[in-house]
DNA sequence: GCGATAATCAACCCATCGGTTTATCAACCC
DNA sequence: GGGTTGATAAACCGATGGGTTGATTATCGC
């Protein structure tokens, strides 16, 4: 994968348990083996998708104890959806203007360069 | 990578030369070629990225004469931005749960269980 | 100190990815 | 028809991804 920040975001996102992790770090910070504890999958599984995540900047690590309490972390999500929005919002643009053209031959100017 | 729509979405996006075709593609409709213009890559690789957005539904291609003009499909963008959104409003809810938890314990009243 | 629990490290397996080269198909132009 | 251009298909390659097993580190409770 590419080590740029969006797409490690992205490619963590890629992958359904990653974001159910992520959906539970929603309602607040958690413990490894609280957040593993509804898949079918073993621990060491569970702490490399972790990993995934904290390379991406999505979530963030404390230590209490012998627990690794894990926090998510939104500015990742931020640039993200904002990236998506961005680029849809330049989309509708171009249909917007595209609309504006189509009025303009309609108007039997012919395609615009004024 | 995982079958499922969503994962699909993000996978597409977890790649700069992907996001870089869509990018174009927002500001309008192209053909493979000018697509692949920017890149020092051949042109069967930007067919290959264009399967993938295309396995993904973010773009559909038509056929006109020897092109293949690609279109921008805003659909996946929503609901992965939807998806984003979604978890990222639950965090915020859940930090002003901890914040109304530490209101109530600095009132005295210890944790809450009213 | 000792056993149990939380978590990670390391090595390995197999599938997929991103790119290439080579070959093929389809449509244009003369 | 024949040559050129647009686009894809197929086979291959090195690297990475998601998962496993086995061993290791650190902390808790007694």
């Amino acid at each position: 994968m590419d080590d740029d920040g969006l797409s490690r975001v992205f490619a963590a996102l890629a992958d359904p348990t990653r974001r159910a992790i992520l959906a539970r770090l929603a309602e607040g910070p958690a413990p490894v083996t609280e957040l593993g504890r509804p898949f079918d999958m073993t621990a060491q599984a569970i702490s490399k998708h972790l990993k995934v995540l904290e390379r991406a900047g999505l979530v963030s690590r404390g230590r209490q104890g012998q627990w690794r309490p894990c926090r998510l972390e939104v500015a990742p999500l931020d640039r993200a959806s904002g990236w998506i929005e961005h680029h849809r919002a330049a989309w509708e643009d171009s249909l917007g203007r595209l609309e504006q053209e189509i009025v303009r031959i309609q108007e039997g100017r012919g395609h615009a360069h004024d």
